[in-house]
DNA sequence: CTATGGCCCTGGTTGC
DNA sequence: TGCAACCAGGGCCATA
């Protein structure tokens, strides 16, 4: 459940349950899944530790934490590719997949990680944590302005920039599919080379779709990433491009086309977002 | 600065 | 049916 909407579903829906809760304690199966650092200084920051807020900030779930009404640090959880973060009863068996669970006053926080990329990392200052990210796409600073400005200074493809999470946080694979099919531009253009017309269209696809995406509670297309008891997400049913392969375009019919971009499996309509000139002849 | 490829991991799907 | 190859929503790192 990786991409902003999912993150931030997954912030909201966490936030109820664990909110007000203590930290008791702190269970490590996997010890990488807490990036290198020590699960005994890990356990020393968070035991007895009282959670007072689920935010989020990227693609990062953050879990705010206080003592004494004084707050001392967060746990930063990034999902990665298979993460998935569930509040359990105590006496219920999380499965093979239980990475790092957080014990609690009243039950338990379980990090399941099939892949095992993801992490839960502590940091008693997120300042340098949080410099690391681009804007948020949803917040005033990323403006029709600033998108110009960025998009002007940077020469790369349009994808592969728009998924650097330094440059902007929080979109993926998917999102961005989504937001250059509405936006009729096809993912290598350069990023410098985007008509002014087509910088607005761009901004506001790129938050109107995360927006609905986090009306509908994401995406989840595949059973095996659901969480156990959490709402599925139903934004893939809205998809016009990912996933749809061989399928026809909804706006103009054409067959959608899959291509590899940056490594990352590309799905575009030839007919609604044409190709770019190229640069410079490959070799002549 | 930008592009590319390897790597971290496991499991489901596809094709022969 | 069996099995290998390929695919997956992410991101870090080294290299050119």
């Amino acid at each position: 459940m990786p991409e902003l909407p999912e993150v931030e579903t997954t912030a909201r829906l966490l936030r109820g349950p664990l909110v007000g809760r203590q930290v008791s304690g702190l269970e490590v199966q996997w010890p990488r899944s807490l990036g290198g650092q020590e699960e005994a200084e890990v356990r020393e920051h968070v035991r007895g530790a009282r959670i007072t807020g689920v935010t989020r900030r990227a693609k990062l779930v953050i879990i705010e934490l206080a003592r004494r009404g004084r707050r001392i640090g967060i746990l930063a959880v990034h999902l990665r590719m298979t993460g998935r973060l569930v509040v359990m009863d105590k006496r219920t068996d999380p499965g093979r997949f239980a990475r790092v669970s957080l014990l609690l006053d009243r039950g338990v926080l379980h990090f399941l990680d099939v892949r095992k990329f993801g992490r839960m990392t502590w940091h008693a200052d997120p300042t340098d944590l949080f410099a690391r990210y681009g804007p948020e796409p949803l917040s005033e600073e990323f403006s029709v302005a600033w998108l110009r400005r960025a998009l002007g200074g940077r020469k790369r493809a349009l994808k592969p920039l728009l998924l650097d999470q330094s440059f902007l946080a929080g979109l993926g694979n998917i999102y961005v599919d989504e937001v250059l099919f509405g936006a009729g531009l096809h993912p290598l253009r350069r990023s410098d080379r985007v008509p002014g017309k087509k910088v607005a269209l761009l901004h506001g696809m790129i938050q109107t779709v995360l927006r609905e995406a986090i009306e509908r509670e994401g995406s989840s297309f595949d059973e095996f990433y659901r969480t156990p008891e959490g709402q599925p997400g139903a934004y893939q049913e809205q998809f016009k491009v990912y996933g749809r392969t061989g399928k026809p375009c909804r706006a103009c019919g054409r067959a959608i086309r899959r291509l590899v971009v940056g490594q990352r499996g590309t799905h575009i309509c030839t007919r609604c977002q044409p190709a770019p000139r190229p640069l410079s002849s490959p070799r002549s």
